[in-house]
DNA sequence: AGTGTATCCTGCAGGC
DNA sequence: TGCCTGCAGGATACAC
């Protein structure tokens, strides 16, 4: 579901709330959803301060006082929301009751999503598993050219990837390629040095407007304040299978690989390399 | 090493 | 109405 505009939308919403609040109570109401015991998982927490709340790909990192870093993944159908009397949770998996109201709540129908709590050192180990933040002012076209290089994967896959770039994920993967006239099956290493200059352009453009949109919701992304965001509008491609292109009205296709669907304009976007 | 597939889980839409 | 199938914004364990 939340893909890197998604989760900044959230982590914006959730800092005026959250910093400085303590943590005082933890209810795990659905274990499979925390990556540790649910006893440590809460000790971990418990008393602790927030000091800051950010974002590195999908995640959503709220750093602690005592060097406790809380860091949730949302999977496809997870939310972290104040909880309200207009905003209720659904499938409430986790409740933080802090020293004010209101309360917070990690929801999430499918489960999916994951929380877990790390160490500072833990935690930039892990970061550094995961590839370069697409906006960025040191991720360059020709730092893509590059990484885009060493893969032979499809380059749709190749954006899927956490650990070649970190935040994109299928819906913006696919607008990206579409801007960037590229179809989604084409080997990473075919792309050129021209085109991951347009690819390069293209995808933050996508996350730009995105964010700025407050995300993308089809059904299920809410952010902090349980609202939806107003970017499905801006959508070219994705699931528009069947529905002419915006630009040359051919049919928009689908096509399922690495178990994930594909949506591009044959004509705007063929299979062949020009390269 | 790198890549593709299967799986976790629930809900919804569409076909019959 | 109800049953069935397919599909979903993600990550990961495996087989090759």
């Amino acid at each position: 579901m939340p893909e890197l505009p998604e989760v900044e939308t959230i982590v914006r919403g959730l800092r005026d709330g959250l910093v400085d609040r303590s943590i005082q109570r933890v209810r795990v109401l659905r274990p499979d959803v925390v990556r540790q015991k649910p006893r440590s998982f809460s000790a971990g927490l418990r008393g602790r301060t927030v000091e800051r709340v950010t974002r590195r790909g999908k995640n959503i990192v709220v750093s602690l006082s005592d060097d406790r870093v809380l860091v949730v993944n949302l999977g496809m159908t997870g939310r972290l929301l104040f909880s309200t009397p207009t905003v209720r949770a659904t499938h409430p998996a986790v409740r933080f009751t802090l020293d004010q109201e209101p309360s917070l709540v990690f929801d999430d129908v499918r489960r999916f999503g994951s929380l877990e709590v790390l160490t500072g050192k833990e935690w930039a180990r892990r970061s550094e598993d995961l590839g370069p933040e697409p906006l960025g002012t040191e991720y360059t076209a020709s730092r893509m050219l590059t990484d885009l290089a060493r893969s032979a994967s499809p380059v749709r896959s190749w954006f899927l990837d956490q650990r070649r770039i970190a935040g994109v994920g299928n819906i913006y993967a696919n607008e990206a390629l579409f801007l960037a006239a590229i179809h989604p099956r084409r080997p990473a290493k075919s792309v050129n040095a021209a085109e991951a200059r347009v690819l390069h352009r293209a995808i933050r453009q996508v996350l730009r407007t995105a964010i700025e949109n407050r995300g993308t919701t089809l059904r299920d992304y809410r952010d902090a304040s349980g609202s939806p965001g107003e970017n499905a509008g801006a959508l070219r491609v994705y699931g528009r299978a069947g529905q002419p292109c915006l630009s040359c009205s051919t049919e928009v296709q689908r096509l399922v690989f690495g178990n994930r669907s594909a949506f591009f304009c044959p004509r705007c976007q063929p299979e062949t390399d020009t390269a």
